[in-house]
DNA sequence: ATTTTTTTATTGAACGTTCAATCAATAAAA
DNA sequence: TTTTATTGATTGAACGTTCAATAAAAAAAT
C-alpha cells in the first residue's frame, strides 16, 4: 500500500472520518481508534499526520471554515455587481449550504462551537468566522441605511442565521432546511422593507 | 459534620458546583473530583446523590430548563391578560434571563445543547423546552393572524431569541447581552408592524 | 444527664477501564 | 538498497465507580 503522495490523501480521509464519527456518537466518544477505523487506517497515523488528535480536530474545525466561505464566495462571484439585497441573500444562502454539504458538518459545526469556549485555537478560527460573516453583512446594509442601523442589521441577521441554521440542521423534524432558508429571506425582505433598494424588487409578504 | 437533611442542600451545590466547573474548562474536562473540590466535598459523594455523573449531568441540565421557565412564567404572571405583544415581549425577556442568572448557565446550556444530539436523555429534555418555547409563541402569534403565518413567526423568533442569546452571552465583546435582548424586541415589532395590536402600542422604529 | 446504640453523611484509597501517544517492526515502492 | 508509509502492541496517565472505614448526630437506654 505505501505508494508516495499519500499525505494530502490521508489528510483529507482523516478529516472527513472526523465529521462522521462525531456525526455517530458525538466529539466525547469520537476516539483516535474510531476516527481510523472510519477511515480504514490504523490509529497511530493520526499523530503522524496532524501531531496528534488536538492537530486533526483543528484542522477538521479549519475545513469546515473554508468549506463555508467558499460556499458563500462562490454565490457571490456569480452576483459581479448585484444589489446589496442579492448580496444578503448570497451570504444566506451561502451559510445554509454548510447542512447541505452534509449532516455530520452540522453537529460537528456545533461541537466545535461548544468546545471553542475553552481551547484557544479553536477559539481564534472562530472569532475570525463570526467577524467575517458580520462585516460582509455590515458593508451590504451600510450602502442602503445609516451606519448604526447598519451594525444592527447586520447583528440581527447574523443571529437569525445562526439560530435558524441550529434549529434547521440539529432538528429537522421540526424545522427543515429549505424552509429555515426561507425563512431567513423573508426576515431580510422584513428588514429591507423601509429602506430605498435602488434596483426595485418586485416581491411582496411570501 | 453530618446533619440530618443534608440531601437537597449537597443535590444543589453539586448542581451549582457543574455549571462553575464546565464554565471553567467545559464539559469535557468536567471530571466528577473537579466538580466535588468545586462543592467542597469528596468525589464520591456524587455517586451517593445521583448515582453517577451521567445523573448529575441530566439533574444540572432539568436546573437549567426549571430556571428558565419560571423566569419566563413570573413575567407572563405579571401580565394578568395583557396583549399578545407583551406576552411575546414576557417571553423574550424571560428567555434572556438565563444569562442574568449566571455566565456559567450560559456556556453550560451549550455544551448540553451540543451533547444533547447523541445523549437520549438530554436530547429528550431539549426538546420538550423547544416545544414549550414554539407553543407558548405560536399561541400568542395566532391572536393576530393566521395560523401559517403565526407559525412562521413562532419559528422564526424562537431562532432569534436563540441566535441572540448564544452570540449574546458566548461572545459578549461583540453584542452585549442588552443590546442582543434589544434587537429581539425591535423584531418583534418588526414581525408585527403590519398586524392588527388591538391595543394600538405607540412605538416606533427603534 | 450520661452512656450506649443506631442512623446518616462522608471520605479517600483501590480497582478496572479507557484513552492518546509512542515506537520498533514491517512492507511496499522507488 | 534506500525511502516512504503504515501498523499495532505497549505504556502511562486519567477517569468514574466502588466500598470498607469513619465520624458526627440523633435516638434509645440507663
Amino acid at each position: 500500500m505505501p505508494k508516495t503522495g499519500m499525505e494530502p490523501i490521508r489528510r483529507s480521509q482523516l478529516i472527513q472520518a472526523t465529521m462522521a464519527a462525531i456525526d455517530e456518537v458525538g466529539l466525547a466518544d469520537a476516539t483516535v481508534l474510531r476516527i481510523a477505523r472510519h477511515a480504514g487506517v490504523s490509529a497511530g497515523i493520526i499523530s503522524h499526520y496532524f501531531g496528534g488528535k488536538d492537530g486533526l480536530l483543528e484542522a477538521t474545525m479549519r475545513q469546515i471554515l473554508t468549506d463555508l466561505g467558499q460556499a458563500v464566495a462562490e454565490r457571490r462571484l456569480r452576483l459581479a455587481d448585484g444589489s446589496p439585497r442579492d448580496h444578503i441573500a448570497a451570504i444566506i444562502d451561502g451559510n445554509f449550504d454548510r447542512s447541505q454539504i452534509s449532516g455530520p458538518a452540522a453537529k460537528t459545526w456545533l461541537a466545535f462551537w461548544a468546545s471553542s469556549m475553552h481551547r484557544p485555537q479553536l477559539q481564534r478560527l472562530q472569532h475570525v468566522n463570526d467577524q467575517r460573516l458580520y462585516s460582509n453583512l455590515c458593508f451590504q446594509f451600510r450602502r442602503l441605511m445609516p451606519l448604526n442601523e447598519a451594525r444592527d442589521a447586520a447583528r440581527t441577521l447574523a443571529a437569525m442565521i445562526d439560530g435558524l441554521w441550529l434549529r434547521g440542521t440539529l432538528s429537522p423534524e421540526g424545522l427543515d432546511t429549505e424552509r429555515a432558508r426561507r425563512l431567513a429571506h423573508a426576515c431580510l425582505d422584513n428588514m429591507l422593507a423601509g429602506h430605498d433598494t435602488s434596483a426595485a424588487s418586485p416581491k411582496e409578504t411570501a
